[in-house]
DNA sequence: CGATTCTTTGAAAACAGTCAATCTGTGTGG
DNA sequence: CCACACAGATTGACTGTTTTCAAAGAATCG
């Protein structure tokens, strides 16, 4: 069941073979996540490449106050983990946990990259994953460095739609950078504006 | 001149040999910038690589107020351009010019990538840096979530010292996401605490 | 239900932005 | 070489936005 979703996602975004799709779920590791469950602990050294088919995490920092601070959120067909760390071998200081009930697909670090060389096919759409997920990170920059509260929230809304409902909004307001309470008033003012 | 730095910088950073470096040369185009002078103007369309050999350039957007925000510098041995515009073919939201006079060295798009299909070491290089790039605008995001002013100051001041001289603290406030009065201010505060 | 979690609201305080004036240093032309 | 102009930095007073803390109100789930 998974690893079909996950199958799927690689023939939509690329050409590889039935065959290479078998070599990669030779080395794929399917993982069930309960709400709340952690994926990743701040401090642990992150190894995987990691594909949600079901459910939703989220990856952030926890600073000394306490105060949670959301990097990003992954849905179904998209991908989390932290590079950072994988690139470096070094402790993460970054946690994941399932916002929902979830389910991913791991492939460690090694035998995806073996996997990503000896499929070219493969190695083209990580590459251009990680270009758009670099040019999106731009934009969230983008978006830090121009926009209000209230206009961070609108854009979220307009880009993410189907987060909003899945997403509880104190999470909503960490990604963005603002606290609960603030988007609490943000969108009474922006119904009052228009409904 | 210019070709010879970033030649250099490629043998430093992969395997490539002299002849491929031959090849990478025949399609280089060495540009010259004044200060404040555009290598790309919002509504442009970027069909480059483009690498910085001498000086400094911004990349920033220009909002509905005027407001300047900047996106992120480069200096020697950096990397430059609108990789959005570069993937979508669509003009760009960026102006791109230069900080101080400047010497780049720039590749169209097309046989930059050919490049980078036929030398392997080559194409690596380059998943190299867009890698590192992703990881440091995540960290940057990560520090609009959860720094104040003063933080995200003191943190470029950390990480990257050399450029605190170079450019006007104006444009270090507009990098950090604040005002130039907001910095001024500051930077008072933390010499008063310490030095 | 009862318990927990999430959201909303209010009042006060902290933080950063705005606008306008002044100060500083740099470079240029007379 | 000086005086001036200009750009950048600083300062002050004020405004506005966002945070903080505390409490009350929904919503959700066993």
């Amino acid at each position: 069941m998974g690893f079909d979703i996950f199958g799927q996602y690689i023939k939509d975004k690329s050409q590889v073979s039935d065959e290479d799709l078998r070599r990669i779920e030779a080395v794929s590791q399917m993982k069930k996540l309960r709400k709340r469950q952690y994926l990743l602990q701040e401090g642990d050294i992150w190894k995987y490449n990691a594909f949600v088919t079901k459910g939703c995490v989220r990856t952030y920092t926890v600073d000394e106050k306490g105060n949670e601070h959301i990097q990003s959120f992954a849905v179904e067909n998209w991908w989390t983990g932290d590079r950072e760390s994988l690139l470096s071998g070094q402790p993460s200081r970054f946690n994941i946990d399932a916002v929902e009930d979830s389910e991913l697909v791991l492939i460690a670090k090694e035998p995806f990259d073996l996997l990503c060389k000896t499929i070219p096919a493969l190695g083209a759409m990580v590459n251009g994953i990680l270009e758009r997920s670099f040019i999106a990170s731009q934009n969230r920059i983008q978006n830090f460095l121009s926009l209000s509260a209230e206009e961070k929230y609108l854009q979220f809304l307009n880009k993410y739609p189907e987060l909003t409902t899945r997403i509880p909004q104190s999470m909503i307001a960490s990604y963005l950078g603002i606290t609960p309470e603030t988007l609490s008033r943000v969108r009474k003012e922006s119904y009052r504006k228009k409904g």
